[in-house]
RNA sequence: GCUUAUGUGGCGCAGGAGGUAGCGCACAUCCUUGGUAAGGAUGAGGUCACGAGUUCAAAUCUCGUCAUAAGCUCCA
């Protein structure tokens, strides 16, 4: 006898094995036509898989995530079909599913553009038409080696030779194709029932840029055509959210052939948005006991060696001078702020009753990062960091943490962005290229146990990166994912562990002892740039009037009121608003249609009833919200209000 | 840096089988003084990213450079 278990708890009693096909339609046939693949001991199985033993079985759907990504997963395996009959000399890499979908990375003997994917996609078409059964196979190791060296697949042999010795290899068989897969998949190609090919692009065999680089194809796959189009519309949706092209319809920057990469120019309400945002961070930081600092930005290059920077960072700097000539003194753009306050510290002696010492800096960097890594405000070649570095002793490490993390933790808030991050602990990885992190493995293991059992104590749920961590020691990076749906670093806190003793900083403690201290580094909104581009998004241009460049727009019914808005106008900047007049001669409908699109938080209408009666009709940029007449102190209040408590609706 | 695309007046876009460019918005002037998302007329503005090559002739073809987008690698 074989029990089953499901689920629900519910118990199977079968005399003979099944396959989980089998034993879905014995539970019900309703649920056997929309099994996708099952869960046999929490393990992902097919449908054709034989239960023989007791056992707890789930069966999977295409609702669950899980269903889905075997769906997709099968889509991939079609698409890989489909383009080795068109080019059956192309070689496979990897075929996995993302978030959003799947890719295949293929080298293609002739390269594809993406006017081949119209092509490919009839193929597939074909594929699912044809219905092919999907059969899953395993073959010793030796035997699969053979196998993929009959088909040349050369990639496919790297990654079998990669696997452990001890394992089966199985393949997946669907018509004449067949592929090295772990599985799992539908059992026929015809279970395909919606996808589309996105895109075409390069990508290094195993993320390694040392490697070849393949041809990836993305695409994605739905239960139903509907689901998919809304997807696609979806993406299309969120692009008009995308910073770079409401940035810049917007008037917040531009760039410019001529200045190059990397290089934005803020223009007038791009730079007013900035200054905002700076004023704030640095007021906050200022209540919470940081010490401003301004330092240069650029450095000989013998700061640099004593950073560790020359060693490691190289390639990441702008060198000005010529190293080979003798007579040039070699200078560089400073990419990080630690070298600079901490000779600051180093200016006279310090005592325990100095620290903790909390040091920030609006501080613009600069980077060489390569061509293709700048986008739009998210990566560039100069930046402003909300930089600061805390040097404390041991005793104070973790509490000056939690105020580094509260400080961030309000300053997320207070852009409404609190919801929208994730924490990442990231960790060096000791099997990395030598010059990518300080070789010390003891301090290492030091320094992230003890931000590990801070991060626990603080109670953070984070997630861990590998090979995320700076060169000098590990980081908590506070994650953003962009519009696109890439995440990158919006803020980071890092406990510093080298650079301290490599510029001999020191303080004498209560026994009056010279003692290495601990240093924070650590960002409050990270960089200016990137933090405007998400808030770009986040509030697709709309921004919380406390951040808006201009908060309230005047506008007159007609030239006749032009004295009166121009009162309404000096009696809110008096008051510190940021306040324009639409002086133009055009209709009043007009002139709302244009401070609408511009997503200027508020618009007062004066005509002959406000001007007699010292009021002015209040117009907020939502939509279909009526006006509301309101006096001219009442509106004055209203803002201030709003403004002065940062209030986000 | 690599892959695939793109680069036409301030912006958004047409066109371009090689024979010296169009539209909408914006801008200027005039008419209209109008009450909650585009009133009308007239006009100015570009040698088609830049450089080289092919050609009688290039914005249109070729190559290179620069820039932009998505992805890879890298990173705040």
């Amino acid at each position: 006898m074989i029990e089953v278990t499901l689920k629900d708890g519910a118990k199977k009693y079968f005399e003979h094995p099944h396959t989980v096909a089998d034993i879905a339609k014995r539970i019900s046939e309703g649920l056997a036509r929309v099994a996708v693949c099952a869960k046999v001991n929490g393990q992902l199985v097919d449908l054709s898989t034989v239960i023989a033993r007791d056992c707890t079985l789930e069966i999977i759907t295409l609702k669950d995530r899980e269903g889905l990504d075997v769906y997709r997963h099968t889509t991939a395996h079609i698409l890989a079909q489909a383009v080795k009959q068109i080019w059956p000399t192309c070689k496979l890499g990897i075929g996995p599913t993302i978030e959003n979908g799947f890719y295949y990375d293929i080298d293609f003997t002739t390269p594809i553009t993406q006017d081949n994917l119209a092509q490919i996609e009839e193929e597939m078409k074909k594929i699912i038409k044809s219905n092919f059964a999907i059969e899953r196979f395993t073959l010793p190791r030796k035997e699969a080696i053979q196998l993929m060296q009959r088909y040349g697949e050369n990639y496919k042999l790297e990654l079998i030779q990669n696997l452990p010795i001890a394992t089966e290899i199985s393949f997946y068989k669907q018509g004449g194709f067949v592929d090295l897969c772990r599985g799992v998949h539908l059992p026929s190609t015809g279970g395909i029932k919606a996808f589309k090919l996105l895109s075409v692009t390069g990508a290094y065999w195993r993320g390694n840029e040392n490697n070849k680089m393949l041809t990836r194809i993305y695409g994605t796959a739905f239960e139903k055509k509907e689901e998919l189009i809304a997807y696609l519309e979806a993406v299309e949706e969120a692009k008009k959210r995308d910073h770079n092209k409401i940035g810049r319809e917007l008037g917040i920057f531009m760039t410019d052939n001529n200045i190059g990469q990397g290089l934005p120019l803020f223009m007038p309400k791009g730079a007013k948005i900035l200054q905002i945002m700076s004023r704030f961070v640095e007021d906050e930081e200022e209540r919470r006991g940081y010490k401003l600092t301004k330092t240069p930005y650029m450095a000989k290059s013998d700061l640099y060696k004593i950073s560790g920077h020359w060693q490691h960072y190289k390639d990441g700097m702008f060198v000005v001078g010529d190293e080979e000539n003798e007579r040039d003194e070699v200078m560089a753009l400073r990419p990080m702020t630690c070298p600079f306050q901490y000779t600051i510290f180093n200016n006279g002696l310090k005592s325990y009753r100095d620290l903790p010492l909390r040091y920030n800096e609006t501080s613009t960097l600069f980077r060489n990062e390569n061509s293709g890594e700048m986008h739009g405000l998210i990566r560039l070649r100069q930046f402003t960091l909300s930089d600061g570095h805390l040097v404390v002793a041991p005793e104070q490490l973790e509490e000056e943490f939690a105020g580094v993390v509260d400080l961030v933790c309000y300053v997320l808030k207070t852009f409404g962005l609190e919801d929208d991050v994730k924490y990442r602990f990231s960790k060096w990885d000791p099997n990395a290229k030598n010059d990518k992190y300080i070789h010390d493995p003891e301090t290492w293991n030091v320094a992230e146990r003890t931000m590990e059992k801070i991060l626990n104590h603080l109670k953070i749920d984070y997630t861990v990166g590998v090979g995320e961590a700076a060169f000098y020691g590990p980081k908590l990076d506070i994650q953003i994912k962009n519009v696109h749906g890439k995440e990158d670093t919006l803020i980071t806190i890092q406990v510093d562990m080298f650079l301290a003793k490599n510029f001999d900083m020191t303080y004498i403690n209560e026994q009056g002892v010279k003692t290495y201290p601990y240093i924070i580094h650590r960002s409050s909104i990270g960089c200016y740039e990137r933090t405007l581009a998400l808030l770009i998004e986040k509030y697709a241009g709309a921004f919380p009037l406390w951040l808006s460049p201009t908060q309230a727009i005047i506008l007159p019914v007609s030239d006749k009121f032009l004295p009166y808005a121009q009162k309404v106008e000096r009696a809110m900047r008096l008051l510190g608003l940021r306040v324009e007049v639409d002086k133009r001669n055009e209709k009043i409908g007009y002139k709302i249609r244009e401070a609408q699109l511009e997503k200027i938080p508020y618009m007062l209408i004066v005509g002959e009833k406000e001007a007699e009666s010292n009021t002015v009709s209040v117009r907020t940029r939502g939509q279909g919200v009526e006006n509301e007449s309101m006096s001219l102190e009442q509106v004055i209040a209203k803002l201030r209000r709003e403004n002065d408590e940062k209030i986000i609706f």
